[in-house]
DNA sequence: GTAGGGTTAG
């Protein structure tokens, strides 16, 4: 390469290079970076290389290093075009699972006037029947048609497949029709197509008449039929063809059992499950890669996560998707622990985890509760050299907006903008659900408008941002929205909109909004639709109402329900209803402390503190463990009481007293609500709205005994709605002095100015 | 050179 390096500035040593180019590819395995040098010195030298062979040669070589982009752009610089090459150049690509590259070949050949090739052909088709891409398909056909090559029996078998995997049933039998000839792959493909679309019985009648025919079907034929059978929606049917083949004396390969478990996965049919287990122990399959992964998944999506691990436990030299499937199953059972430990082992075992590992222990994580540990595995990932994909965001989205990390959460969104996938209608919609968390609701609204394409989840994304941001109208506005673009609402976008008018005290449209929902689009009320109509007539003060709305519900009240009620009462101060609520709540969920302390709120704010007394006893009595979220609501509490002046001096410096010790404890447990929220000053009347509006989604008010002088109450405000780190980070710095814990100082970076952010760059 | 598959996803 010293060679070819030196020569780049003269032009007469421009033959040297050829003989370099030359030298390298009579190596059997040039490596990349030297032939890039080499084709960018002939290049620079003028010397594009018209000469067919070298195009052939270095068309090949990147199409093997799988550069679509060297590829492209050489197949635009050809000149004297050779077809062999690009045949094997499409194959190559297509091989690789370069559809669309291999395709983009195609262009080419027809402005140099190449005659259609027999061989390249099939390739092409394959790729179209990959991608799918119907129109390219049938120009393909014609060019065959053209070029006379159409009867060709593998370009005629690979039209036929090519237009069953576009869903051209009529045109595949068309030319499936026309064929003099029919061999076996074809009719396999046509039985496998026909079952694939619903057409079993057609599917059937064909493995007769390919038999009557003289053909004999083979394990492929089968096998396509039992993918065929799983794929429109008839998996039982796959046991019996399963014995069926058998008892035909097919040996049966890992094949036809991973598929037949697949089925028994999708149904979650344990019994027919464990009867293929049984099967593949018989037959020895189990030691094939692919029924392990699909034993996995089959156990994992039956709920057996413990006769998952028994059959993980078996396998001598796990692969990588056999850790991914049994990831994956731990993840759907909850069991998140048991997955971070055996994701922390394969990597000690040195198994090289791709892209599916990392994405599943993210996702694993942000669905489980584990949004910091989501994060931090993300940035091991990136670390590991492992690029995500359009999977891998939608999986970390969620926890950057529960944990607020807007700079990830952007990143991610430059990140998908870069690699091409912003278009994916997952990665849009996460994005649109994070910036909607983290305050974000006008950049979230961008990437909603900039959406090509959108579902269900993208509308409920962008309704339920604004409902979380207690902008009703605009939700309100998207709902009407959607019935101009013939989107059906479903049931979360109702949750969504009688959320946001509950909030935004829009009582009759939440009515109506209700009513409309099961009148016009047949959507049952649920336990949410009305957790949220007692929550808005609650608010509205027609307790009685609400308290009627539940006693005539046709589904069992849930806590959601009653607590809603309950959260009501402490509005309006409404102390009858809210003991017969809190009687409920305490019976449904006698553990949840939220409740109790909700009640003691109601007594202290009416003054009965022998009653918030009784409160704490039954508390304790009950064996109720207060979270940290409690202790700052009692902190609160205390303070409400100090206001009120319901207590005497000696009292009060009594309770000052306790307040610094819940503090302490706090501080012990490392607890500081503040890693969520940004601290704002609100005024005494929009901090009760702020505390009853939101009160799931800014989680706890806290009320900081600051200077002996005074009381200054802060509210914390949820970053989630305000999205201001700057703010928050402010607020924390001037308390850091008197020694408030900041929890994941990771998340948080101190500049020197004194300003601070949260979340990292990547 | 044409036909069949398991594991990740809002």
């Amino acid at each position: 390469m010293v060679m070819v390096s030196c020569s780049l500035s003269h032009k007469g040593i421009s033959s040297c290079m050829l003989t370099a180019v030359e030298s390298l590819f009579q190596r059997s395995l040039p490596s990349l970076s030297p032939t890039r040098q080499a084709h960018a010195g002939l290049l620079k030298c003028g010397l594009v290389p018209g000469d067919a062979r070298h195009t052939s040669k270095l068309l090949a070589f990147y199409a093997g290093h799988r550069c679509v982009a060297d590829v492209e752009f050489l197949s635009r610089s050809v000149t004297r075009p050779d077809p062999f090459a690009f045949s094997g150049v499409i194959s190559v690509l297509v091989r690789s699972h370069l559809f669309s590259a291999a395709l983009s070949l195609l262009p080419c050949m027809l402005s140099l006037r190449l005659p259609p090739d027999p061989f390249i052909l099939p390739a092409a088709l394959k790729a179209c029947a990959a991608l799918p891409s119907l129109p390219i398909g049938r120009q393909i056909h014609a060019l065959s048609l053209v070029g006379e090559v159409s009867s060709d029996r593998f370009v005629a078998s690979a039209l036929v497949d090519m237009y069953l995997k576009c869903a051209a049933v009529a045109d595949a039998y068309q030319v499936f029709d026309e064929m003099s000839e029919k061999c076996v792959v074809v009719w396999s493909s046509m039985i496998a197509g026909c079952a694939t679309h619903g057409r079993t019985e057609e599917a059937f009648q064909m493995l007769d008449r390919m038999r009557s025919s003289g053909v004999e079907p083979n394990l492929i034929t089968f096998n396509g039929l039992i993918v065929g059978l799983n794929r429109c929606g008839r998996p039982h049917e796959t046991l019996p063809l399963l014995r069926r083949m058998h008892s035909e004396g097919f040996e049966l390969d890992e094949v036809s059992v991973s598929s037949t478990l697949s089925a028994a996965s999708d149904v979650e049919d344990l019994t027919m499950g464990c009867q293929i287990h049984g099967y593949v122990i018989k037959t020895r399959l189990e030691t094939k890669s692919s029924v392990v992964s699909a034993l996995l998944d089959m156990y994992g999506k039956c709920g057996c996560a413990d006769e998952m691990i028994r059959v993980f436990d078996t396998v001598t030299t796990p692969d990588v998707g056999s850790c991914n499937a049994l990831l994956a199953g731990l993840s759907r059972n909850g069991r998140v622990d048991d997955a971070l430990k055996a994701f922390a082992e394969f990597q000690a075992q040195g198994i090289k985890l791709n892209v599916v590992s990392w994405t599943s222990i993210v996702a694993c994580c942000s669905q489980n509760g584990k949004d910091m540990d989501a994060l931090q595995l993300f940035r091991r990932m990136q670390s590991a050299g492992v690029e995500p994909n359009a999977v891998t965001i939608p999986c970390l989205l969620p926890a950057c907006g529960n944990v607020a990390a807007l700079l990830q959460g952007k990143s991610a969104h430059c990140f998908s903008l870069r690699k091409g996938i912003l278009a994916d209608v997952y990665v849009g919609s996460s994005l649109v659900d994070m910036y909607a968390k983290c305050g974000r609701i006008t950049d979230a609204r961008v990437v909603f408008d900039a959406m090509p394409s959108r579902n269900i989840v993208s509308w409920n994304a962008i309704v339920g941002g604004y409902a979380m941001h207690g902008k009703a109208k605009d939700a309100i506005e998207l709902l009407l929205s959607m019935k101009r673009n013939r989107h059906k609402p479903d049931s979360v976008t109702f949750v969504c909109v009688l959320s946001a008018c509950s909030q935004a005290g829009l009582t009759e449209d939440g009515e109506r909004y209700f009513y409309e929902m099961q009148r016009d689009y047949g959507i049952t009320a649920s336990v949410e639709h009305y957790a949220c109509m007692v929550s808005l007539l609650g608010r509205a003060g027609r307790l009685d109402e609400a308290y009627e709305l539940i006693r005539k519900m046709h589904v069992e009240p849930d806590g959601c329900v009653w607590g809603a009620l309950l959260s009501a009462c402490r509005v309006h101060n409404n102390v009858t209803l809210a003991e017969t609520a809190a009687e409920k709540l305490f019976e449904l969920e006698p553990a949840n402390a939220g409740n109790y302390v909700l009640l003691s709120n109601i007594y202290a704010a009416k003054g009965m503190l022998d009653e918030v007394d009784r409160v704490r006893d039954t508390m304790k009595t009950m064996g109720v463990k207060k979270n940290p979220g409690c202790s700052w609501i009692e902190i609160r509490n205390k303070v409400h009481m100090l206001l009120a002046g319901h207590k005497s001096h000696s009292q009060m410096s009594r309770i000052t007293e306790k307040l610094e010790k819940l503090s302490e404890e706090m501080k012990r447990l490392g607890y500081l609500p503040s890693t969520n929220f940004v601290l704002q000053d609100v005024e005494e009347q929009d901090k009760e709205h702020i505390l009853c509006g939101h009160s799931e989604k800014l989680a706890v008010a806290l009320g900081l005994i600051s200077t002996p002088a005074g009381t200054p109450l802060r509210v914390i405000k949820n970053l989630r709605i305000c999205g201001d780190c700057h703010a928050a980070m402010k607020f924390i710095s001037k308390f850091e002095g008197r020694e408030i814990l900041v929890r994941d100082t990771n998340r948080y970076h101190r500049f020197e100015d004194g300003s601070c952010s949260c979340g990292d760059y990547w």
